[in-house]
DNA sequence: CGGCTTTCCTTAACATGTTAATTGTTGCTA
DNA sequence: TAGCAACAATTAACATGTTAAGGAAAGCCG
C-alpha cells in the first residue's frame, strides 16, 4: 500500500451501500404509507412476474434468507396479498401464490417503478446502466460462470 | 415497455444487493467469531482512519443512521474498543474516538481487508473497478455535485 | 428572564438481516 | 421396519434498518 490516499475512500462496499439507498429512495417514498415494506414489494413482484413458485425458488429470485422470507410471508398473508399452499406430494414444501389483491397493488404501482428506473437509467445513460450491470453481475458469487 | 423479458431481471436493486452481498461475504468471514460485526468494523475502520470525530460526522461516513450509531456506539464502548466524551463546550454534541485496542484490532486485520478488495479489484480488472465506482457514485444523491 | 425553536441525540416500535438451534417430513438403508 | 441422514421450514436470539416520538441542551427573541 503505497497510495497516500485514506483506504476507505472509494470503498467498493460503501458504495455499493450508498447507491443502493440512493436508488431505493424513491421505492421507499413510493412504498410510505402503503403498509407495504420494500422486502415485500420485491417478494409481491417476483409472484407477480414468475406466478406461483415453491419458497426455495422465491427466496433465491427475491435475494431473501429463509427467516426472513418465513417472516414476510405470514405478514403478506395476514394482509391478503399473498396465499400459501403446502405441497400434498411432500407436506415439508410450500408454495406461493400472489391473490387477486396483490396483483392489484403491484399494477397499481408498476408504472410509476417503471417510471422511477427510467429515471436512473437516463440519469446514467443507457450505455452505463448496461454495463453497470454486467460489473455489478462479476460480483454476484452465484452469476458468475 | 416493448420488451419481452420479465421486469426484474437485470434489476439495478436487485443487482446492487446482490454484489454487496458478494462483496461483503469474506469480510463477514473475516470478522466471523470475533464478535465485531460488519457495521461496527464500518465504524471502528472510519475511526482508525480519521481519527476522532462527532457522530454526525461519523454516522455521514459510515453511512448509518441515528439510531443505529447510537446502538453500534453503545456495543462498541461496552467492549472497549471507542471512547465517547461530551463536547464541554456544546454538552449535546459528543466526539468518538477509538482506543488502543480498537486500533489493535484493526490492525491484526488490515491487511486481510486490503487482500479482499485486491480479490475483487482483480476480479474486475482495474479499468472496470475504477469505472464501477464512477457509476456507483452517480447513484449516490450525496455525490452528485 | 421566559418562552420558542432548533439541534443533537436517544428511545420506542416494528421489520429485516444473520446465525444457530429446532421441528416436522421424507428417504435411504441396514 | 427401525434408525438415521437429509431436507424444508420455522423459531430463537441478537444486531441493524427505518420512521416517529421524546428528552436535553443551546440559541434566539421579545
Amino acid at each position: 500500500m503505497s497510495s497516500h490516499f485514506p483506504v476507505t475512500s472509494r470503498s467498493l462496499p460503501i458504495a455499493l451501500l450508498r447507491a443502493r439507498e440512493g436508488v431505493m429512495a424513491p421505492i421507499r417514498d413510493m412504498l410510505a404509507d402503503t403498509g407495504v415494506t420494500e422486502q415485500q414489494w420485491r417478494v409481491l413482484r417476483m409472484l407477480a412476474e414468475f406466478g406461483v413458485m415453491d419458497t426455495k425458488t422465491l427466496a433465491n429470485r427475491s435475494s431473501l434468507l429463509f427467516p426472513s422470507l418465513t417472516r414476510i410471508l405470514a405478514t403478506l398473508s395476514e394482509k391478503g396479498l399473498v396465499i400459501q399452499t403446502r405441497d400434498q406430494k411432500d407436506r415439508r414444501r410450500q408454495f406461493i401464490e400472489i391473490t387477486p389483491e396483490g396483483q392489484k397493488f403491484i399494477d397499481a404501482r408498476s408504472e410509476e417503478a417503471t417510471q422511477i428506473v427510467a429515471t436512473f437509467k437516463s440519469t446514467l445513460g443507457l450505455e452505463n446502466y448496461e454495463t453497470l450491470l454486467d460489473l455489478l453481475a462479476l460480483l454476484d458469487p452465484d452469476e458468475r460462470d
